[in-house]
DNA sequence: CTGCATCCACTTTGATACTG
DNA sequence: CAGTATCAAAGTGGATGCAG
């Protein structure tokens, strides 16, 4: 690893913090990411070798804790690793303000958009009975068109094929609108109002899917600073 | 320059600030520096070729205007660029929490030590008349052992050779001791009660010093988190 | 002296395949 | 699932050169 030389404190956390991948890997262990795979499915570009590089790090620079129960091996932030949330935040904040000047279409990825989505529903406790959505998006990939969040009392399962159940809401979505609900860019009304996007199923249901979709957790609706 | 290929806004800006020496070049803009070369005085490894890369970058971004006014070229941060400084700040908080664990030998350098400090008097508007601060930096590399600051009404000069002028306040300090009463490990009378620093001068004018030196920009005094 | 551009050795990263 | 191994590609550091 690289350093800096300098006694800055700034070049200090640089040298821990501005690594190739790093930001999105704690990004990952603050949204509740606990282990290897989970982490490597919201950053899914990274290479597994990279990645266990960057976990180590982190554990040496007493940021992170990894614990291995048998073959469970689970990482969790420190006190140390919980204070650099409000620089990811910031950084959170900064990029909704000013980078987000369209999404190219190769960084629209469905899979992440769920498994991010799948993330924030588990603090909203999304429901009292089961709940099936489907996801139905259109304008991406071939291969990832269809979703289905099978929504339990204790666990949330994203899907990524038939769960053979009946399916009590179903979101139809243009992959560009949906990410652009979700990033906070548009509310779910308009997207809906323009046809980008359809709820099918009971009016309840559908009227409180966006409360329970809710919105990127690192972003608080931060408005954006360039005209759209 | 490398993307992240995420829509998150995290990965936005790490693409633009985690890039190797990028929070050091935004630190010396923050902090006042607007030419190559003073900003070549505050990040001293950096490459030329590197910086003038990353300078770039900036501007790409949109966070740096680059200014040639005949062969005077400046550099000042843009609106976007100054919302980077919560970033910024924030992890010169996290590392003078966490990672302030003894500066190396290597990290402790006088000039870049007394660059700092140059650039805080500034702000601080120090004195009415010209006033000459000698500095004796034992500890250090032993040709960086001698400085002065010559302030006057609108100018202040760090001189790397002697001035030939009166000096009204001589410091003589371990290059250690100073360097941390700087980062706000220390309180100067702590360092002077122990002899790692003494001020001979004028009482008055050596009880002002402290004041005068205050401390780095980005810290407000932040303390430790970690025991020393 | 400032503000770069270029060249080359070295290190880090990416992509893929493989293992307990 | 949680990594390790391998090798090509890309990024970086350092020296040098050069024009204004």
């Amino acid at each position: 690893m690289p350093t800096y030389g300098q006694f800055c404190p700034v070049a200090k956390t640089s040298e821990l913090l501005c690594e190739r991948w790093m930001p999105l890997v704690l990004r990952e262990l603050m949204c509740g990411s606990a282990r290897f795979g989970e982490i490597q499915r919201g950053v899914p570009l990274i290479s597994p070798g990279l990645l266990t590089k960057r976990l180590r790090q982190l554990v040496l620079a007493g940021v992170a804790e990894r614990t291995a129960n048998g073959r469970d091996i689970t990482y969790a932030l420190t006190p140390a690793g919980w204070e650099l949330y409000p620089i990811i935040e910031a950084m959170g904040v900064w990029g909704q303000r000013w980078a987000r000047s369209r999404y190219g279409v190769d960084e629209l990825d469905p899979s992440l958009l769920m498994w991010d989505m799948r993330r924030m529903l588990v603090p909203a406790g999304l429901a009292e009975r089961p709940t099936v959505v489907e996801f139905r998006i259109r304008g991406g990939p071939p291969r990832k068109t269809r979703y289905w969040l099978v929504v339990e009392e204790n666990a949330i399962d994203l899907c990524l094929v038939d769960p053979q159940r009946d399916v009590d809401l179903c979101v139809e979505a243009e992959l560009r609108a949906l990410t652009e609900v979700w990033m906070g860019d548009r509310t779910m009304a308009e997207a809906v109002a323009d046809g980008t996007i359809s709820l099918l199923g009971p009016p309840g249901l559908a009227s409180r899917f966006p409360v329970w979709l809710g919105c990127h957790p690192v972003l608080g609706g931060v408005p954006s600073a360039v005209p759209t």
